[in-house]
DNA sequence: TCTTGAGTCTGTAGTACCTACAGAGCGTAG
DNA sequence: CTACGCTCTGTAGGTACTACAGACTCAAGA
């Protein structure tokens, strides 16, 4: 399999593949004689995983951390769910931030008649 | 005022200051002789706006939009309800998608015991 | 057999949005 | 007068990619 199919049996994008390898998140793989990169099913699944840490919020460096827990091994069950709870508190924290913009925006937009008033009450509430 | 005076006062980052007046969101200020940066309230008002937009998530691109319809005198209050509106589907997005991965984490850390399993659920679903 | 087109290789530069630092100069209080 | 803190500049770093240029390889069709 080569880079392409990997990408394409993944839904990475084709660069992101080398950008992984060459930041250690992905394992150097083997190369034919000339010099292209050969995947297998282990990479097709630790891309996988990577990726789907990625859509689940978790930074590079976190996801990095449970690969790790997952393949020191031991899987410490305890860790992985502590480190999952932390991240949830933070996934909470950015809905919160996110309810408080969009009610400001809401409430700023519906206060908008759209008509060519002096006063837009959205631009007031970006200026004060 | 000088550049501290006016980070204290916006609780502006020192550097982002002369970043935003780098590319172009802010404008160059008049300098004393020895070439000290010197602000007044125009510049207050125009980098609350400017941070006031990046807190409401809007980007660098959408905030120097904004401030082109303020100052363009024009105030097409039509214009600014409609960026908003676009905008805030945008936040309605994001906020749908972390609801999303918060249901999947809350799962799959509830359905975590934390003892030494050898199939930790939350592997299990970042692997899938 | 030759050619053509698509894939791969590398390094590097660009994106967004800052933040931090080094080394120089300036300004003022004691 | 000196010492400290502020300012100036350019540049590098950080996160997480994405894109491109120029060289190479590979397989299929004329």
């Amino acid at each position: 399999m080569q880079r392409a199919d990997l990408a394409k049996l993944t839904g990475c994008n084709l660069e992101t593949i080398r950008y992984y390898e060459k930041i250690g998140m992905m394992p150097d793989p083997p190369r034919t004689a000339s010099g292209y990169r050969i995947y297998g099913e282990d990479h097709v699944s630790r891309l996988r995983f990577i990726l789907r840490g990625r859509e689940l919020g978790f930074s590079l460096d976190e996801v990095r951390g449970l690969l790790a827990l997952v393949e020191g091994g031991a899987q410490t069950c305890a860790e992985v769910k502590e480190r999952t709870e932390r991240h949830l508190a933070d996934v909470r924290a950015k809905i919160a931030d996110l309810r408080r913009i969009e009610k400001v925006l809401t409430q700023t937009a519906a206060q908008c008649s759209g008509d060519m008033v002096p006063d837009c009450p959205i631009i007031e509430v970006l200026a004060s």
